[in-house]
RNA sequence: UGGGCUAUUGCCAAGCGGUAAGGCACAGCACUUUGACUGCUGUAUACGUUGGUUCGAAUCCAACUAGCCCAG
């Protein structure tokens, strides 16, 4: 039987490495590449834990020798701007909230990943997720939690096509965390620097508002915030400070915490109420995509459990498909803050559904 | 102009002679492959000003200043 060849997606961090490590362990014919993304300026070079720095590209051809692969390094840096960053600021001028690592994974990662593995006729491709992939009984592909429950990345990957799961390999998945760590430590993979932790990947301030309005070329323009019957609260920096459910950095002081409720780009208002009002039991979504779950048909009903941001721990709700681009889902119970832009991802058992865009 | 009331950290607000609660805001940290939420920690040598009484005052007294209310 002929040795079977893996495109492993290369990020310089343990989990993507060691990754890479178990495939080899597998028998594998592993090649190692890294996606770059974002242009590491000289203002913002600190982070080594970017999952798209330039120091990035160091770390995994370091290990890339060590486990003695052939490396490559692809510039995707145009997509990445138009598929991700423009993305992200236009979501954010339209008062939405945008989630770029959903976009990264489905349209700058797989695809460019996919398309390295048929240039060079590999047989699948890899990478370093909390996840696995399931082959279902009905024949389709679906993304499957991680057996590490506490570290679950199946949110941000619920939009990947059945053509980029059925060449796709999470060898991570099988493991804990912990685990993971371990065998970066035994085979020593393990780079001195490393955390779990990231922010917006292109925005390694962390300062995303001052990194749009620099994009943009312009400031955003200041305006109210208001109440539900329309007072006036307070002024607001403009609304791309601004996402539902927020409370820190509102600056008013009402005595009680208050919460972002909801954003109006139209009058540039940014409403506010108590932590109570920012509950809701319905939402609608487009962007739809269906993983386990066959396509619905149009007026049909189904009932997933379903995450409405990344951590979420999932609530029951009915699923109706209400257009060829739109769904709407009812909840069980009320959910906090349901955000435009964010993402619903539909659950079934421990596989990934489907989801879609929240409008 | 006469009478009354109030002045405590960025905002609200406890305190009533014994050495400055709390909430909100804010900051830092933790958490996190988005944004958030959440949690933890921190934050007035200082109580409008100036004097006085007292061992000791934000707390009592006086004057001054400012704001508010009522009367004109």
């Amino acid at each position: 039987m002929k040795r079977k060849t893996v495109v492993v997606g290369m990020s310089g961090g343990v989990d993507s490495s060691v990754a890479a490590w178990l495939l080899q362990q597998q028998g594998y014919r592993v090649i190692g590449v890294t996606i770059q993304m974002w242009h590491g300026n000289e203002l913002t070079q600190e982070d080594k834990n970017g999952c798209c720095g330039l120091s990035v590209i160091e770390d995994a051809r370091r290990i890339a020798q060590i486990l003695q692969i052939p490396y490559y390094v692809m510039d995707c840096k145009r997509k990445f701007k138009k598929r991700v960053v423009d993305y992200f600021i236009e979501e954010y001028l339209h008062g939405k909230t945008p989630n770029p690592c959903i976009v990264c994974n489905r349209y700058v990662k797989w695809e460019a990943l996919l398309q390295k593995s048929i240039e060079i006729k590999a047989d699948y491709i890899a990478t370093g997720h909390y996840a696995r992939i399931a082959k279902l009984s009905n024949g389709r592909y679906a993304i499957r939690n991680s057996v590490t429950p506490e570290k679950d990345q199946t949110y941000v990957l619920y939009n990947l096509t059945q053509k980029q799961l059925a060449h796709t390999l999470m060898p991570v998945g099988n493991y804990r965390k912990k685990q993971i760590r371990e065998i970066a430590e035994k085979s020593g993979l393990s780079m001195a620097n490393k955390h779990d932790s990231q922010e917006i990947c292109f925005v390694p301030d962390k300062d995303y508002a001052v990194f749009i309005e620099k994009s943009v070329g312009r400031k955003m323009p200041e305006g109210n915030f208001v109440n539900n019957e329309g007072k006036i609260l307070g002024c607001h920096k403009g609304i791309i400070h601004y996402t539902l459910g927020q409370r820190r950095g509102l600056g008013l002081s009402m005595g009680r915490r208050m919460f972002v409720r909801e954003i109006r780009p139209e009058t540039n208002e940014v409403v506010i109420g108590e932590g109570d009002e920012v509950f809701s039991k319905m939402l609608k979504a487009n962007h739809i995509s269906f993983m386990a779950a066959p396509e619905m048909d149009i007026g049909k009903t189904s009932y997933f459990v379903s995450k409405i941001r990344y951590g979420h721990r999932g609530i029951g709700c009915l699923v109706k498909r209400t257009g060829l681009d739109e769904i709407q889902c009812i909840f069980n119970e009320s959910v906090r803050a349901v955000t435009p832009g964010q993402a619903v991802v539909f659950y079934k058992g421990d596989c990934v559904a489907g989801g879609g865009r929240i409008l």
